[in-house]
DNA sequence: TCATCACCTGGAGA
DNA sequence: ATCTCCAGGTGAT
């Protein structure tokens, strides 16, 4: 493999907020990726997958000089960059980030994990390799035939239901992960919010972790914070008050003529400085 | 269109 | 001990 950049840090990229059903053991990061389990070794660099998995988990295949060099124009994310460069974008099982960005609604990193544990745990498939056992991520036929008296019980709380129907509205064919990979950023995102439990913000995190939509910007109440802190002067209607459907659309277009094309990268960046900043604690 | 408010659950701080 | 508040938001009114 050539070495072009900077070689990933799998810790850093692994606590940034994009995934949760990771543990280390060891030496070792041990990973759910919807069907399929991973297994990271930092030195020597080694991926394993216990299903061959095609798509590619560290998006390899992301021209990331090209994408750094664009990104690092802003002096706050060029800082950023040199802080965690081994940082990456990750592509993640398209049905389990959907389930998992819709249980993170007023939650915690810590709580969201519990719960997409629980999951697992009660629907998952068990699964063996490299010596270790654990169950995979459900399927979506499993959750949305699933009962509501288990999924409470996986403490999924007021999410059971948007759980539920959006585990059906896969099946059904209403949301086709496929094609949403293929659509445009807009599209994929009008789709992801017809489904109850999904706004503005749990689509952007959904379309940029696992659909390939790169000008996918989340504004959480951290994104919230850093575009007041550094980027005030930019834009200036940005309030602590939490960002209003019609606020989000026009904020989020300003994002994308100010940071450009690779935005969903500039706030990976910046969210991971910023939440280190404020030394929160990740898996 | 916009502002409030409730919402499961668990952990932290008063 | 008990209460309050908040956590990577969203839906209903």
């Amino acid at each position: 493999m050539q070495k072009t950049f900077t070689a990933i840090n799998i810790e850093i990229t692994i606590n940034s907020g994009q995934v949760f059903l990771w543990n280390k053991i060891k030496d070792q990061w041990i990973g759910i990726d919807g069907q399929d389990l991973l297994i990271l070794n930092q030195s020597p660099f080694s991926v394993k997958s216990s299903s061959n998995n095609i798509d590619n988990f560290f998006r390899a295949d992301d021209n990331l000089k090209k994408i750094l060099l664009d990104i690092s124009r802003d002096k706050i994310v060029a800082g950023a960059v040199k802080q965690s460069p081994g940082l990456r974008l990750i592509r993640q099982d398209p049905f389990q980030c959907y389930i998992s960005f819709i249980c993170s609604s007023n939650s915690s990193i810590q709580n969201i994990k519990s719960m997409l544990e629980n999951l697992c745990k009660k629907f998952g498939t068990r699964k063996r390799f490299e010596g270790y056992e654990l169950a995979t991520f459900p399927k979506s036929e499993t959750l949305a035939n699933a009962s509501m008296r288990d999924l409470i019980e996986c403490k999924l709380g007021f999410r059971a239901k948007y759980v539920k129907e959006a585990a059906q509205a896969v099946e059904s064919g209403k949301i086709d992960f496929a094609s949403l990979k293929k659509a445009d950023y807009h599209t994929t995102l009008e789709s992801l919010k017809k489904i109850r439990g999904i706004g503005n913000k749990v689509a952007d995190c959904i379309a940029l972790f696992s659909l390939d939509k790169m000008e996918a910007f989340p504004i959480d109440r951290w994104t919230q914070r850093i575009l007041l802190k550094y980027y005030k002067k930019f834009f200036d209607n940005v309030t602590e008050k939490p960002v209003t459907e019609k606020k989000y659309e026009k904020l989020h277009s300003e994002i994308l003529e100010y940071f450009g094309p690779y935005a969903g990268y500039s706030q990976q960046f910046l969210f991971k400085m910023e939440r280190d900043l404020n030394k929160k604690n990740w898996l």
